[in-house]
DNA sequence: TGGGTGTGTTTAATATGCAAAACATAGCGA
DNA sequence: TCGCTATGTTTTGCATATTAAACACACCCA
């Protein structure tokens, strides 16, 4: 992230500063403490001070069980809450995927993308066995999963030819491409068979099946997707059984949104 | 919510009127201009300009379609899923249930549903007279106790049957299901009154109070419970004491991990 | 026992964030 | 066309937030 200019005369950095702290206590994986907080953020211990101060009085974080360490508050849920309550698509998508998730048994999700990133708004996971680590406001590269390349086929050639060339590719499977024209050709696939069927492309094991989401415009604005373990699936019926019901789903919400015709 | 004190002197302002910001932007049904911001909060425009400057230039907020007004930004989801992600149910309930224990002078539990069992993840002991069996770690079957049709409460018509259809029945007391029907009966009736008295149902001269916590997609996912002997336990002030302090607890519970409303 | 290091907290000089007021622009109705 | 009002933006003197440094306390090891 670019470090925000101090030159910059309309910043308010106690405000930046006290996000950061947020944004650190979230990436933390146990309690800080004050100190802790300070070496973080490259900061004297008085600034931090008051920052923590600010923050413990206003419920954004709380003391944990340990004296003088801090995590969260409850009060950030609100916030995170908030937004998703404000994207219509989560009210319109979610009783609709509940459906889905009872009809196919594995887990479902609605996902946009947001930067480069695919973020997840909605996620029913499935009542038994594997529990997928896609919970709802889970990140991950677009680049590098199906829900991506779906989701990527709203980029005209242009924006689709930048998002590419400044990625940092990295292997995670034999899937995944590595380099401008290999995802470029994949997103392509993609937007012109109007869904996909993966198998071991994001995390080995790991299957799924992805439908793009449309609204009045028709662009692509979301993405409906399957996923489980390849034990939850029945490969047989991806095509015959899984996909049809993924695309009715996809379709109502498309049709929700102002989607005409499909 | 109590106004911050001015003459605090360990307070930072731009932090505090920062995160009102986002909440007021998250309180709002549609996005707001920089005059609607300045009005919601009772201050300069100018001062809101700062804010919305630097929370825009975070990426916390962003500008919607319509051009000078915004929104939540999907930075925001971060730490929301941030805060849920790291914090083990375990860790909210101990101090709410040690709490509860003192208030009521009898014993104290949260346990969920693991497999066919009542798994129980924190237990806080009566500080005096009996002590209950059920430690942290313990595992009784679900269908033959009240804790565990409120937790069956959360499986839907299907699973609950198939459930049902493979226990090996036992007679604890003369109140335990023996077959698939009577046990249905029991957790519909559960999840119907939200909360469980019981006197004897899993062995005889023990009795419990049991109430549901629920998440932020308001699915069970645990049990509130309070037990003891009879001889702990007021009879008389069952629904009119133990109950609303039981519930108290769940609810401060339920929305730690984000259950709206309720 | 005593020095060393770490912690959270307080202070006070100064660097800086703040808001009143001025400015620029847009929209609207008469 | 002209005023009137409301908007976003910029400026600037003043009030105040900030941080280095000092403080108090706890802990550890020699």
């Amino acid at each position: 992230m670019a470090k925000a200019s101090n030159h910059d005369v309309y910043f308010v950095p106690g405000l930046f500063r006290g996000l950061r702290v947020l944004e650190i206590l979230g990436a933390a994986e146990t309690p800080m403490s004050l100190s802790d907080i300070a070496r973080a953020m490259e900061l004297s211990r008085s600034s931090a001070f008051r920052l923590v101060y600010t923050l413990r009085q206003m419920e954004f974080i709380r003391e944990a069980e340990q004296a003088n360490t801090f995590t969260l508050g409850a009060r950030v849920l609100n916030l995170g809450f908030a937004y998703l309550n404000q994207q219509p698509i989560t009210a319109i998508a979610r009783p609709i995927l509940a459906n889905l998730r009872d009809e196919t048994g594995v887990s479902t999700h609605l996902s946009v993308l947001e930067g480069d990133d695919v973020l997840y708004l909605v996620s029913h996971q499935a009542r038994s066995g594997y529990v997928s680590n896609m919970r709802t406001g889970t990140r991950t590269q677009a680049y590098a999963s199906a829900i991506g390349w779906c989701l990527l086929g709203n980029l005209d050639e242009d924006e689709l030819r930048v998002f590419a060339a400044h990625q940092n590719w990295h292997r995670f499977t034999d899937h995944t491409p590595m380099d401008p024209a290999s995802l470029i050709a994949r997103v392509t696939e993609v937007r012109e068979t109007g869904f996909v069927i993966s198998r071991g492309f994001r995390e080995p094991g790991g299957s799924s099946v992805a439908v793009p989401v449309r609204d009045h415009s028709g662009g692509i604005v979301a993405c409906v997707n399957l996923s489980g373990p390849d034990s939850g699936f029945d490969f047989d019926r991806m095509e015959s059984f899984y996909l049809p019901l993924a695309q009715t789903a996809a379709q109502e919400i498309s049709r929700a949104l102002g989607h005409q015709g499909g």
